[in-house]
DNA sequence: CCCACTCCTTGACCTTAATCAAAAAAAGCT
DNA sequence: AGCTTTTTTTGATTAAGGTCAAGGAGTGGG
């Protein structure tokens, strides 16, 4: 049974937007809620995948690990957003390793509850469409900044990206980073080393602050210029 | 009307296998057949997209460019590939430009028309999901190899990639080049010098052989190895 | 309050692949 | 064929960012 908070969260899912009473309901009673500790492996890659995720609450990292133990973040999942529908499918095993980063609360809906949904209810269906074509274009937009922008313009490309949702007011805007800098220099596919000199670069230009996790942008219109 | 070749494909794409007969036939005689020479634009990125594109004979390039001109090819579409599926049920303009390679033929089908089957034809749906769900992890695994491989890895990651719908005979195999070897350079996110390179020491090595377009791959486990 | 631990920063150095410049080879054209 | 144009290769150099190593700064526990 869901609490206000998942009711809040899934009245904010893209996915629930279109999809009739009856089959919120339904997945909201027969899904499963799961509690997860900071630092726990939801799955690991070459797993197979009989449903999929919406985080509720906290931070949860899907990453790719080489042979070598060189790691890329591909994903950094918050709350509202969720992960393993394109699995479903196409029966092809997971092709990432997913792991909280802090403690986190995620929603798992079955396979075959969601199948039924699609089925039954053409709202349903056109949400599922949808989601899976913002992904794709997500997924082409970081193709696009990791290939063709610099460390420099990665890291202001991932600061502008993150002080949309907070206020406009007077072009001094604050960012909480998701995860610790080691993670998120990882998303970016750099070594935290070269995200630790670029954010100081930046520092000494005057475009930001930083204090700890938080990023205070001190001149967005300054900062998109460098992009 | 399509032609022989025309239903050929149409018959070999994933999307329409389970489509029913009647609707497979609204598409086929409602949507529209293009030729097109080589070079030419379908679109460029920013374009507002009111269909999507199967090729039925020729290479098309969807690439991203950078303000001081750098390229990147996305993806190398052949025949029996579609693109734009994803911009249709966002309503974003396209995100990147897409141009022939070579002469190419395509098959436009107009928005309003896919959703038509889409609403009557539950194998429509399950098609198009699929397809979305393929995309999305076509993607992961570009970023993983893009994110994590060498120049070397990613160069033999292409050949064997591309070895596999040819026999697998004694262990010799072709591949021959979707594109010019700068353009797949570029799909690889290499300079094309440096994939000059790579060739020429895989070839030292006795892995492959080149000749022209066509290479031959001489010892499939060993490059496998090598990857 | 001190210790241990994790996270972050800094500096020196190294590696990879990009860039620049030119020559060589292929492909088209008439 | 002979010419132009495009594509590919090769060599020399450079730049961007990674790696290694060490030091600081927070943070939490006892």
């Amino acid at each position: 049974m869901p609490d206000g908070l998942t009711n809040q969260i899934m009245n904010t899912i893209p996915l629930f937007k279109e999809m009739d009473k009856q089959h919120i309901e339904l997945i909201a009673n027969k899904s499963q809620f799961i509690d997860l500790e900071k630092g726990v492996f939801l799955f690991h890659k070459g797993d197979q995948c009989n449903g999929f995720y919406i985080t509720i609450q906290g931070n949860i990292k899907v990453s790719f690990i080489s042979k070598d133990g060189k790691e890329h973040v591909a994903r950094i999942i918050g709350p509202g957003q969720s992960f393993g529908e394109a699995m479903m499918f196409t029966d092809k095993p997971y092709p990432a390793t997913v792991q909280t980063i802090t403690p986190a609360k995620v929603l798992f809906i079955p396979k075959n509850l969601l199948f039924q949904c699609i089925d039954e209810d053409p709202g349903c269906v056109r949400g599922m469409l949808a989601g899976l074509s913002r992904r794709v274009q997500q997924l082409l937009s970081r193709l696009e900044s990791l290939t063709l922008d610099s460390s420099q313009q990665r890291v202001i490309g991932y600061l502008l990206q993150h002080l949309e949702p907070g206020s406009v007011k007077n072009g001094k805007k604050d960012i909480e980073l998701q995860a610790n800098k080691a993670t998120i220099a990882l998303h970016l596919n750099l070594a935290p080393e070269t995200l630790s000199r670029v954010l100081h670069e930046l520092c000494e230009n005057g475009l930001i602050r930083v204090e700890g996790k938080i990023i205070h942008v001190l001149d967005v219109e300054k900062i998109r210029n460098f992009y």
